[in-house]
DNA sequence: ATAGAGTGTTAAGTCAGACTTATGCAAGGC
DNA sequence: GCCTTGCATAAGTCTGACTTAACACTCTAT
C-alpha cells in the first residue's frame, strides 16, 4: 500500500492516535453524539481549555473539525453551539462510529440497514456488469468459505468473511459512493455480532443467498444478483427490525 | 427555523462567508479536487502561510478540516500530503461541491446518479408506508405544478419544483441518510440544468412518472411508488449516461 | 556490501500572549 | 414601545517560542 494511502489513517481518532487534537475531537464528538452535550448547549473556548487542560489552539482546531461534521457551529460573541442531530453529517465515518457507540446506536443502525437495502442490491446488479473475471472468481470462493464457516459455526470467521464479501460486492460495483459505504457497513455487521444479534448458526438459506449473489455476478446476471441480494437484505431487516420497533422512532413521522 | 439550525450555515464555504478560515478551506479544497494540487504533493505549513498571506493558525485549522475530509494527511517531519482521490470522503457536502465544480465533475455526477438509482426508488417505497397524509397531499400538488411547469416550458420553475419533489420524497422516507442526500442531489439537478443536460421540454412520460410516484405514495402503494421512481431513474440514466461513456471511466475496472 | 543502531535535522504539534473583529445585548433617547 | 448607539463578549487572527515525533543520514559491526 503506497504511502499516500497509509497516511489516511492519521484522521483524528481513526487510528487510536494519542495526539491531543485527536483525543479532544473524540472526547467532544462522543459527548455530543451520546447526548452528554445536548443540542443547544453553548461551549466556550476558554472553558474547554480549562476543562481539558489543553491549549487554545488544540481546542480551536478540534472545534473546526467538529463544525465541519455539522456537530457544532461557532459564532462570534455567542460561543460554539451544539447542533441538533438532524444537522449532523450522518455519512461522516466518525459520526457514524460515535453514534454506534452511544445512545444514537439504534437510530444509526436502522438508517444504515435501510440504506443497505437500497444500495447493496443495486451494487450487486452493477457488479454483475462490471466485475473483472478474477474478482468474480474470488467472490465465488469467498461465498464457499462463508458457507463452510457458517456450517461449522465458526462465527468469528463467518463475520470476517461476511464483511469481506459485502465489501467485495460494493467494490466490484465500480461506484465510489457504494464502495465508501463498506466501512460503516462493516461496523454495523461487527456491532450486530458483538451485540448478539446474529443467529448462532446462519440459516442454510442465508448461506445459499450469498452463493447466489456470487454466482450471478460471475455469470453477469445482474437481475438475479440484484434479487438474491434483495433476499439477503430482507432477511437482515427481519432479523434487526425488532430493535427499533421496540422504541420510539425518532425519524419516523409522528 | 431555530437558531440551532441557523448556525449550521457557518460551515466553511457553506454560506460564502469571507472569514480567512473558510476562504482557505475553499481555496485548498478546490485546488485539490481540481487536480491543481495532485495526490502525492507535499504541502508545508510555512509555505502556505507565505503563499496565502495568513497566519499559521489559519493554515493549521484549514488543514485539520481538509484532513477530516480525507483530502490530506499530515505527518510530523514529512509535511501535509495530498491524498489519492480514492481516500476522499465522497459523501462530504463540500467535497461533492468541489468535484462538481472541477475536473472530477463527471465522476461525481456519475457516482451520485448511480447512487440515486439505488436510493430514490427505495425512498419512494418507504415514503408510501410512512408519509403523513398532509405531506402526501402536498406531494401530489407538487407533481401537478411540476406537470404544468413542464408543459409550459418554464424550465427554471420546473427545476425548482423537481428539486423540491425529490427532496420531499427523500424526507418522507423517514430515513435520515436518504434525507441527507437531498443536497448533493439538488446540486446535481441544478448542474444538469446549468450544463444544458435537461431536455428543453420534459417529455410527457417523465411528467407522468412523477405524478405516478406522488399518487402511489399517497395511496400507500410502496411497490408502485418504487417502480415509478425506477422508471424516472432509468430515464435519468439514459439522458446522462453518454456524459461518462464519452470518457475513460476512472472507477470502472480496466 | 548490508543491516542495524544512533543521532541530528525537519516539520508538525502544542503553548501562550496579544490584538482584531464581529456582534449580541443592554441602555438611553424619542 | 421602538429605534439607535455603545460596550462588552467571545471568536478570529497573529506571532513567537518551545516540544516532540520521526525521517533520513551516517557510522559501525558483521
Amino acid at each position: 500500500m503506497s504511502m499516500i494511502c497509509d497516511m489516511a489513517t492519521s484522521r483524528p481518532g481513526a487510528d487510536g492516535s494519542t495526539g491531543l487534537h485527536a483525543r479532544l475531537v473524540e472526547t467532544l464528538g462522543m459527548a455530543i453524539c451520546g447526548g452528554e452535550l445536548p443540542p443547544g448547549r453553548v461551549l466556550f473556548i476558554d472553558e474547554l481549555v480549562s476543562r481539558h487542560a489543553v491549549s487554545r489552539s488544540v481546542v480551536r482546531e478540534a472545534l473546526r473539525v467538529l463544525a465541519s461534521m455539522g456537530l457544532v457551529a461557532s459564532r462570534r460573541r455567542v460561543g460554539t453551539q451544539v447542533l441538533d442531530a438532524s444537522l449532523w453529517n450522518v455519512y461522516d465515518p466518525l459520526v457514524i462510529r460515535w453514534r454506534l457507540a452511544t445512545g444514537g446506536r439504534i437510530a444509526q443502525l436502522r438508517s444504515i440497514t435501510e440504506l443497505r437495502t437500497a444500495v447493496e442490491p443495486q451494487a450487486a446488479r452493477l457488479a454483475a456488469a462490471r466485475v473483472r473475471p478474477i474478482d468474480a472468481s474470488e467472490l465465488v470462493t469467498l461465498a464457499g468459505r462463508l458457507w463452510a464457516a457458517g456450517q461449522d459455526g465458526r462465527m468469528d470467521d463467518f463475520l470476517a468473511l461476511d464483511i469481506e464479501f459485502h465489501h467485495r460486492v460494493l467494490t466490484a460495483s465500480g461506484n465510489e459512493m457504494f464502495e465508501h459505504l463498506h466501512q460503516p457497513i462493516a461496523e454495523v455487521l461487527s456491532g450486530r455480532h458483538a451485540y448478539g444479534l446474529m443467529p448462532s448458526h446462519p440459516h442454510v438459506d442465508a448461506l445459499q443467498m450469498h452463493a447466489d449473489v456470487a454466482s450471478s455476478i460471475q455469470r453477469g446476471d445482474g437481475e438475479r444478483a440484484h434479487d438474491a441480494m434483495v433476499a439477503i437484505m430482507n432477511r437482515t431487516m427481519d432479523e434487526t427490525r425488532h430493535l427499533w420497533d421496540m422504541q420510539s422512532q425518532s425519524t419516523t413521522p409522528a
